[in-house]
DNA sequence: TAGGTCCAGTTCAAATTTGAACTACTTCGA
DNA sequence: TCGAAGTAGTTCAAATTTGAACTGGACCTA
């Protein structure tokens, strides 16, 4: 290991403050849907991603890569909204191991149910803190830095 | 609820790219750590909060609010850091009912071991793929977010 | 077509995290 | 001086998360 370079005074405001929003942020999201909707942060993504998705259905792996988080976690979760009525599970049909996620009409209903809460807990922690400017260089900064660890994560 | 304003293209992309770089961050970290160091991240910031302080040492409620994590968090990876060695408690001489977590050699001598590594996977996937401007607006901006959420939690 | 290697998901045990009691001390206010 | 409310941490059970092993097919390649 070669002499570290250490973060000067600006590099560390921006290290900093970017861990700090992050946790602070997700923390007020997480309260907000568990309170207003009865779901995890993780599950409600769930939902959000397979209603994104054509015919409302995504693969397991998928979903695990657009989550960021483990098989095991997504396989517990799916298992969750199951029970829920929220998301139901099809075998797919030409690969044999494969299994898609599907959103039920429930599923869809409660998603739109949750989602103006939501949204509006998001611009007031975030979104309409910042100007049009500030949107851009996190959009597209952070846009980087995402799609390079994503490239990474997959390879 | 009234009507909801949905976020606009712009406001989405922001809001997408700072969900998934936060936690691919916080993925490539935690595995950074675990594997080059033997600590969670968890743990690696409460010796770092605790470097930080002076004299090597913060009440458990300091580290709490610092880690953005629930109390008994806090008292279960101080008992793990205990365990290893790198932290101590110490009854507070006049609260009571106050704990300091303080930082022992051992703690201090591990932090600096880790810490070169560290910084260096921070670069890689955040600082240094970010220009000097970039950086100033992640500054301002995530820290105006972040002490906004600060303040809401401790009130 | 036998054997090897991948793959997609699941299962499992262990570690972590959470919120809700609970404990004890402190601090007020009447 | 009594008791009600607060504070600071801990404990506990339940929920979640993780990585490692496992399962069963698919896909080579000789």
């Amino acid at each position: 290991m070669s002499e570290p370079r250490w973060l000067d005074d600006l590099e560390m405001a921006a290290w900093t403050s970017f861990v700090e929003a992050g946790h602070r942020v997700d923390r007020a999201l997480e309260r907000q849907l568990k309170d207003e909707a009865g779901l995890s942060h993780p599950q409600y993504e769930i939902l959000v991603h397979l209603a994104d998705a054509p015919d409302g259905e995504l693969r397991m792996a998928e979903l695990a890569d657009r989550l960021i988080t483990s098989k095991s976690g997504i396989t517990y979760q799916v298992a969750q909204l199951e029970k829920l009525g929220l998301v139901r599970r099809r075998a797919c049909p030409e690969q044999a191991r494969g299994v898609y996620a599907v959103l039920t009409d429930e599923g869809s209903a409660r998603l739109r149910g949750a989602a103006p809460a939501h949204v509006a807990r998001v611009r007031e922690v975030l979104i309409d803190v910042l100007d049009r400017e500030q949107l851009a260089v996190l959009a597209e900064a952070l846009g980087v830095v995402g799609r390079r660890l994503r490239a990474h994560d997959r390879a």
